[in-house]
DNA sequence: GGAACGCTTTGACTTAAGTCAAAACAGTCC
DNA sequence: GGACTGTTTTGACTTAAGTCAAAGCGTTCC
């Protein structure tokens, strides 16, 4: 988070120099080129923009394909740069957000492993609406805009997939502003609370009811700007929920005590249906 | 705007048995049919997403174009119900927007002639993320669903153009956020009025002073659902600005006064340069 | 003209959420 | 075990903006 732009940004230019460089130091690494070009493929394979692409396919991919590795905490590029290119996460979060003047935060997606980001300016190549950094130590496999937009006309299938890509990240933004628009603090956190219980993460626990304990992805301060709010207005959200009796908090641990009541909070029922 | 939801959603269903249907009353139309291919596949030439399209690939897409004309007012689909097809704007404009439980309604995006809109839902088959509806009598050029998929599956140049427009949707999207996020409402007015004024709108003028009138292209309540407020609260922002001697106004003509103060207001200059 | 309708403004009030600063808490590192 | 650092919570206060309802305007249409 400290880490200066600065750095950063030369971390950047100095991994698009290299072709491929697997700087991962956990898995086994024998000769690196070779084994992670191979390994490289079949798990592009397994992203989201690159499924069912055939073997020859994915091979011209790897060719433009560059890996980075980053600390948590580093800036991957800057609202209003530039675009270089795109970007697969292979491991680890980044978070895609802007900042206000006046330093609030918004954050307006967070990306895992298997999916992608930037394609936006890396398709039209005006300046990055939005700002990137990691979450955590990250690997990234970045395609440089001009390799990149070369791949989708040699390769329809890519374009499809990207489309697919793209129409879920306008999907979610179409959320994003829903929330933004429409519900208060602690309505967005419920709102959240629930679709991380649903995307399962929390206490494995046996199949029968499905967990009840979440455990917050993020720090409170990013679900602050994830929420679009600040730490202290979130703060009073997870102490206004707690008294309702909707949740539970120890820490990072979040009890779901009501699912019915926080589900109501979170989508108030219609009452009305006439258009505008 | 009061016609019934009920209404217009026959309509649609009409219209999608229909093949070609010219409904224009305007210009002259004599051999409807005929004329109208030919001419739709010049017409279409020119939109963005069929741009740059060979004679025979306008003709394979126009095959499967129908054509809806529309009253003011009219509902095209509702936010959450099953994805139809994909929509060019032929002439008139469409709003898509949402509406919140309680009623207030957010637009996220407003099409005029040659835009397209619903890709999102023509492309992954889930139910529309928002709702639209014309704000003006609007001729659109419509593609059912599957038939839209064949296409772009048929012709890659299509899927490429579609990739440069939804990167535009979600690089607007991307500015709804930010104005919601960080601007209060007489900054988003700003905002627009300057947007609007850069986009030519307002008095011709002589070339020598870019005019400093604007006339407001919607009402000032839909205004208020564009910039995420109400009217009351537009109303007052109004105001504020007039009261501040950045603007003076005249029903829908708005003067701008102060255009340095103006942008100051809607852009305040970054002091900061940290990332989070 | 004037009733009728919809849009816009205004006023008085309420409330959500931001600001700023201090305290509490948690984790890390000698 | 403290000292140190960063995060989270809390308290007191301010402010933007929503609510509701009443007037004010402006069109359209008999």
């Amino acid at each position: 988070m400290q880490t200066s732009q600065k750095s950063t940004l030369q971390t950047v230019a100095q991994f698009s120099k290299l072709k491929i460089v697997s700087r991962s130091s956990g898995s086994c690494d024998h000769n690196e080129e070779m084994i992670g070009e191979f390994e490289l493929s079949s798990w592009l394979q397994r992203t989201l923009v690159f499924q069912g692409l055939s073997r020859s396919q994915l091979v011209s991919i790897v060719q433009i394909a560059q890996l980075q590795s980053l600390n948590k905490g580093e800036l991957l590029f800057k609202q209003g740069s530039e675009a270089t290119g795109f970007f697969v996460v292979k491991s680890g979060r980044v978070k895609v957000f802007q900042v206000s003047p006046t330093g609030k935060e918004q954050i307006l997606n967070i990306f895992e492993a298997g999916e992608n980001f930037a394609e936006v300016a890396a398709l039209d190549g005006k300046p990055f609406p939005a700002s990137a950094a990691t979450l955590e130590p990250t690997e990234l496999i970045f395609f440089p805009r001009q390799a990149f937009l070369d791949l989708l006309h040699q390769h329809p299938d890519i374009a499809i997939n990207m489309l697919i890509s793209l129409s879920q990240h306008l999907r979610h933004l179409t959320g994003v502003i829903e929330d933004l628009s429409f519900k208060d603090v602690p309505q967005r956190l419920a709102t959240y609370l629930l679709k991380l219980s649903r995307s399962g993460i929390g206490e494995p626990s046996t199949r029968s009811h499905p967990t009840n304990v979440v455990t917050l992805d993020l720090t409170k301060s990013q679900l602050a700007s994830a929420l679009g709010t600040i730490p202290a207005t979130l703060s009073r959200a997870f102490y206004y929920l707690s008294s309702e009796g909707l949740i539970a908090v120890n820490g990072s641990q979040i009890e779901l005590l009501d699912r019915d009541r926080l589900q109501e909070l979170s989508y108030p029922t219609k009452q009305d249906c006439s258009p505008s």
